[in-house]
DNA sequence: ATGATAGGGGAAGCAG
DNA sequence: CTGCTTCCCCTAT
């Protein structure tokens, strides 16, 4: 669960089987780049035609008047517009159905109004006459006159301080009017609940008040900055692109349009907008258009200039109906055309132009308007010709990978540059100056700059490459990695370097051309196999914002929008939109008022980067008990737990009360009424059942994937909403909200551990945020099944909406980690047989960042591991196979692509403070350097290989004597460079072993040493690793821990030394434990600080308590073992690590046998014993999980947890520091198992 | 400027 | 040499 996936299933992958099964038999349709004509071969010209129908094109004739239906103008609509330029005036982009087709329509909205809000000093609005007026006007609603009067007379003074700021910001029309509104947000200032504000109306025309506004008779203004396009959506309930009708509409002559839509109306006032319309139904047919450019970069002026051009278009592509390829990649559905120009003015080869005249001649060049390819004499002409062509096209939707980011940037650069007339068409409204395209690309990976926005303004941009990163998970998002996985296609590269060659012969100028439209094509392809305009427009839908803001991507906005819509409709007075800045001060100002008397310092957030510490606690990750488990594990999870906890305890910026100190928030009291926040998630999820059930009936393909498609961005609307609580840049940010879904998800999941396993008597070995692993001991799939059918019943009890469900049942289980594991799922198949299928979750083998013979070696390794077989073939098959590698790729029988590695850029190669040390920062800057358009950029991954170089006589070169970044590169370089070798050692060493070592952990048999034995390297080298790694000592440490929580008891620790610390000042003072400050005998600011100190709050920092106990640790180590065997080492010998926990061959280790303990261990392990006292005595006094378990219920946990808050991370470090010694200490322990009777379900 | 936090792990630099 | 910190990346949820 968690974030993007809270049913259980990961959103990404139940979304690529879907798509590629429906897709997937089209084996025949073979590009065949660069040998065949895509966008289609010439197999697909005998495929009977799909549904694709193109609108009859009956001569349109123009009269002047306009297709109204009982007076109002049916519009779809597509995308919506402000300029800074024509403030107050809104234009709405869409379809309008005119005499059996759809043309382009602008809407011209103009005399918007402004609405802002003044809450009122408190006290203003008050006495025994307003109370008796307004329940005389809540009598008789139809007279309020009185009640009016007497609220203006008492906001006089407001008025005219209103009217005062208003004149001095130059608005001298508007209207005051008292009205009653709602707040529930983060203003201090302004109080909670419902009364009565002043609300000034004013043409939106005039200019705008700046935010954060103060004075003397208001404590609050709302709306200042609202943008008016928002305030139109919100007042006329638009929810996405939809139908809507215009009433009133006049038609704009064609000479006086200020777009370059067929269509031009223009309305006044919002009011004629409505977001009804009658008698439509099905969205209109959209012209849907791919775009790619092929670009060489001009040496001097080092800018892209475009080159050649290809469009390849839908005419008529339904929305509500998602097609399968067959039907829209046929030749009737698709058309295309392309330019090419000449280089530097040369001549184009030898009979290139015949070529060009031959291929428009042909039946596929007739079909396609006779010029399927034009070929011109300069990229001025060129791009006339390209703008011509899509002012005839006038496309709704643009298509292209990386179209906002690259091909649309380059294509405005050039225009302006040519000064090219009517460049404004690449868009929809008609400009004369160019926007600045400075911002370019989104900070992230890609995307469109709001200049580039403002360009386009009327056309959809759909960039395949921001929604491929959105809803896959590959590796890199190149086209060529993507058509390859997901369309089936093979994409050979062409850098912008070698367009120049491609002008030696006429062919290869055909290869240029073709590579243009097959990329046109492949993106176009995308577009449809991930269903990015269907999905789009659903999300866009659900939450009421725009299409276009939903196709860059930005997931916060669209809840943003959704919220505000909500809370707008329930009269509430809504968050500003607050720039970076703003929000700084405003955090600090309201940090400053609340702590204007302890003077807790303000604690810098930084937004921007991930960089920095957590804003708050998030999910619990129970601490796995390690090891292999060949009897059925089961995995329960609770259904979307966030959203979940939402609803059941009414969580809502309305029912939440904020603490001022910065704890933990109390659960709202239970109430009958729903508040908003559950009421929205509550609605999605109803809605989202109803289509599943509507799913489950449907019979008809294309019907089912729309539904699916609609179920997924209902689940995906519902899941972002916790994500928006805890983003700082969102209107709707409210930490305390998040931070007490998490609390309250932290609890649930310990709770129900503990269920299990007192309840139940089960044994729960792992869970991470909303799930619990459970032993069963069984291999019977019914009787465990029986099993987790309990444990299910058992634990929902206890919750009237929340539903934990058996997830899967793992017939075998690697569990190495937190966030580690592998196991082998029992699952279904399409015929009710039970299939076996290997799950592997962050284990090395599912990251990006190790190399494939790294991974290579880890998947087999866990095969076997996982295969059931007698451990000593599983450990002679891993070294067999092993050793093998080692050969191989001494005998350079490895391909190079074994051993790339990817990282991705997460800030532009140039903004890494040290880059020197990064490997794929060295090969981007050098990439850059090279002006290679992949891989360089923030947000690409960027494949590199680690090499040597040798010498004239094959010899290494001072044998890696840098640091590996220098010796990383791109396969190209490496290519070019005949010195370049891989560097075997690098990848047997610290590619190959680590990934193999960490799986074989827990299997006996083998170890770290004999693994590079193995693969060749010096085993010696890894003794000491193996000694400090092994899974012997995990287990041990896991056994202990699991010991500690369940044998504890006072009793046991009465001989213990106390936890002395030391204050600043010298002052040595015993620590009393968390237990002391739960009771309340300790204040928590005093904890860490000597009892008589005069300072409260003066107490000792996180990393000094962490030093402290560390050396207090220490000491009672060396106590204990003066005298002992090995006096001044604190670990056991390696060679005399035989005694062994897994005294039964199945037996998973963390379950130390009960008979291990010989009698010749016992008496050394007596001081052991005390040292494991007293070690788990310091431990105790810092870990709080114990002291609240003792709790009485999640309320005072809670509670509990809120007034520990202060010192969580002294403690926390405390305990670590106790935890790292007592784990190396961990050998010694082997017999404590039965002097402590470690385990409670021993076997 | 453009959902969250928890957690493992590599590499390098620094103090001892 | 080892610990420890910092930076960076990628994953799980
Ligand atoms: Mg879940
Ligand atoms: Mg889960």
């Amino acid at each position: 669960m968690g974030y993007d996936d809270h049913g259980g299933n990961d959103y990404n992958n139940d979304y690529n089987n879907d798509n590629i099964d429906d897709y997937g038999g089209d084996a025949g349709m073979d590009t065949g780049m660069p040998d065949d004509p895509p966008p289609e071969s010439p197999r697909g010209e005998d495929r009977p035609d799909g549904e694709v129908k193109e609108e009859p094109k009956e001569e349109w004739v123009d009269d002047g008047s306009l297709p109204l239906v009982d007076g109002t103008l049916p519009f779809f609509l597509l995308d919506a517009h402000e300029e800074a330029a024509t403030p107050g005036t809104v234009y709405l982009f869409g379809k309008v159905p005119n005499g059996g087709q759809h043309q382009s329509c602008c809407a011209v909205l103009e005399g918007c109004m402004r609405c802002i809000f003044f809450v009122p000093q408190p006290g203003t609005f008050t006495g025994a006459e307003l109370t008796r007026l307004e329940a005389e006007a809540a009598a008789n609603p139809g007279a309020k006159g009185p009640l009016l009067r007497h609220l203006h007379e008492q906001a006089a003074a407001l008025k005219a301080e209103v009217r005062a700021v208003l004149a001095e910001h130059g608005i001298d029309k508007f209207v005051i009017k008292p009205v009653r509104r709602n707040y529930a947000f983060e203003l201090d200032s302004v109080p909670h609940g419902e009364q009565w504000v002043l609300k000034v109306r004013y043409s939106a025309a005039k200019p705008s008040l700046p935010n954060g506004l103060e004075g003397e008779h208001f404590v609050g203004v709302f709306g200042a900055q609202q943008s008016v396009l928002e305030s139109v959506l919100l007042k006329r309930r638009i929810m996405g692109p939809s139908w809507i009708s215009l009433s009133c509409p006049t038609r704009v002559d064609a000479s006086k349009q200020v777009s370059w839509c067929k269509l031009e109306v223009k309305v006044e006032g919002h009011k004629n907008v409505s977001s009804k319309c009658a008698g439509q139904q099905e969205p209109p047919p959209l012209i849907v258009a791919a775009l790619n450019l092929k670009t060489s970069l001009h040496p001097q002026a080092n800018t892209n200039e475009v080159v050649a051009a290809s469009v390849v278009y839908l005419p008529a592509v339904n929305l509500d109906r998602p097609l399968s390829k067959a039907a829209w990649n046929s030749s009737r559905s698709l058309r295309h055309f392309s330019v090419l120009r000449k280089l530097d003015g040369q001549p184009f080869p030898a009979g290139f132009e015949a070529k060009v005249q031959a291929v428009n001649a042909s039946e596929m060049g007739r079909r396609n308007g006779g010029t399927m390819l034009s070929a011109q004499a300069s990229e001025r002409s060129l791009l006339m010709n390209l703008l011509a062509r899509l002012r005839a096209l006038d496309a709704d939707v643009l298509v292209g990978h990386n179209i906002a980011a690259f091909d649309l940037d380059v294509l405005l650069h050039r225009l302006q540059h040519h000064k090219v007339p009517q460049w404004s068409r690449v868009g929809r409204l008609r400009r004369s100056t160019f926007p600045s395209l400075g911002g370019g690309g989104g900070s992230f990976g890609g995307g469109a700059g709001p200049g580039l926005m403002t360009a386009m303004a009327g056309r959809l941009i759909c960039d395949t490459y921001l929604g491929a990163r959105e809803l896959l998970h590959e590796v890199d998002y190149t086209m060529a990695t993507l058509a390859r996985i997901h369309l089936g296609q093979t994409r050979s590269d062409l850098a912008a370097a070698d367009v120049p060659g491609k002008y030696e012969a006429a062919p290869k100028l055909m290869e240029l051309v073709q590579h243009t439209e097959s990329d046109a094509w492949l993106a176009l392809s995308l577009a449809m196999h991930l269903n990015l305009l269907p999905l789009s427009r659903q999300l866009s839908c659900l939450s009421g914002s725009l299409w276009s803001r939903t196709l860059q991507g930005q997931r916060a906005q669209r809840i943003e929008m959704l919220l505000l819509h909500e809370f707008y409709a329930r009269k509430f007075l809504l968050p500003d939109k607050l720039s970076g800045r703003e929000r700084e001060r405003l955090a600090r100002r309201q940090h400053a008022a609340a702590h204007a008397d302890d003077g807790e310092a303000f604690e810098e957030v930084k937004a921007g980067g991930k960089k920095g510490k957590a804003q708050y606690a998030g999910g619990l990750v129970l601490e796995p008990k390690k090891g292999l488990y060949n009897s059925i594990v089961l995995l329960l999870d609770f259904n979307s737990l966030y959203p979940s906890i939402i609803q059941e305890y009414n969580i809502c910026f309305t029912t939440v009360r904020r603490p001022k100190d910065g704890s933990i928030a109390p659960l709202p009291e239970p109430s009958h009424d729903l508040a908003v926040l559950p009421k929205v998630i509550r609605g999605l999820v109803q809605r989202r059942r109803e289509v599943k059930s509507l799913l489950a009936n449907e019979r008809d393909g294309v019907r089912r994937q729309q539904l699916d498609i609609r179920q997924q961005a209902l689940k995906l609307t519902a899941n972002s909403m916790y994500g928006c609580l805890g983003f700082s840049a969102s209107r709707f940010f409210a930490r305390p909200l998040a931070e007490l879904v998490t609390a309250q998800g932290r609890d649930i999941l310990q709770s129900t551990v503990d269920l299990v396993q007192s309840s139940v008597g089960l044994e729960v070995i792992y869970g991470d945020t909303d799930s619990i692993m459970v032993r069963t001991d069984v291999a019977k799939e019914e009787e465990a099944r029986a099993m987790g059918a309990r444990v299910k019943r058992e634990v929902n009890k206890r919750y009237k909406l929340l539903e934990i469900e058996l997830d899967a049942m793992y017939k075998c289980m690697l569990l190495l980690k937190k966030k580690k594991y592998a196991a082998i799922k029992l699952d279904r198949d399409a015929a009710g047989r039970t299939v076996e299928v290997k799950e592997a979750k962050g284990l090395d083998m599912v990251r990006r960042d190790w190399c494939a013979l790294a991974k290579d070696c880890g998947n087999y390794a866990l095969d076997e591991i996982l295969s059931g077989r007698p451990c000593e073939d599983v450990v002679s098959a891993i070294h067999a196979r092993l050793r093998q590698v080692r050969e191989k790729v001494d005998a350079g029988a490895v391909t190079l692509d074994k051993f790339v590695i990817h990282k991705q850029l997460t800030k532009r190669p140039e903004d890494y403070p040290d880059a020197k040390n990064q490997p794929h920062v060295q090969v981007a800057l050098r990439r850059a350097a090279a002006h290679k358009r992949e891989g360089t950029k923030q947000g690409e991954t960027v494949p590199y290989i680690i090499c040597i170089e040798v010498d004239e006589a094959g010899q290494p070169k001072d044998g890696g004597a840098g640091g590996l970044a220098e010796r990383a590169y791109h396969r190209e370089e490496l290519a070019a460079n005949p010195a370049l070798r891989v560097d075997v050692q690098y990848y047997l060493a610290n590619q190959v072993h680590p990934v193999v070592s960490r799986l074989c952990a827990p299997i006996e048999g083998t170890d770290a040493a004999r693994l590079a034995d193995c693969l060749g390297l010096d085993p010696a080298k890894y003794h000491a690793a193996a000694a400090a790694g092994s899974g012997m000592r995990d287990a041990l440490e896991d056994a202990l821990i699991a010991s500690t929580a369940t044998l504890d008891c006072d009793a046991r620790y009465k001989d213990c030394d106390p936890l002395w610390l030391t204050s600043a000042d010298g002052t040595r003072f015993p620590f009393v434990g968390v237990q002391d400050v739960l009771s309340g005998g300790v204040a928590p600011g005093d904890a860490f600080a000597p009892p008589d100190a005069a300072a409260t709050g003066s107490g000792l920092s996180a990393a000094q308590v962490a030093n402290q106990v560390r050396l207090r640790a220490r000491e009672a180590v060396a106590k204990y073992y003066e005298g002992s065997l090995v006096s001044d080492d604190e670990l056991m010998p390696v060679n005399t690590r035989n005694v062994c926990l897994r005294a039964q061959g199945d037996a998973a280790p963390g379950m130390a046998s009960p008979n291990v303990a010989s009698a010749g261990h016992m008496a050394a392990a007596m001081s052991e014993a005390a040292l494991y006292t007293q070690l788990s005595h310091f431990h105790r006094l810092l870990d709080p999980s114990l002291a609240l378990a003792r709790l009485k219920d999640d309320t005072e946990r809670l509670e509990a947890t809120r007034r520990l808050a202060p010192i969580r991370e002294a403690l926390e470090a405390g305990r670590k520091a106790v935890e790292q010694l007592r784990n190396r200490c961990a050998y010694r322990w082997v017999s404590l198992g039965s002097l402590y009777n470690v385990t409670a379900t021993g076997a």
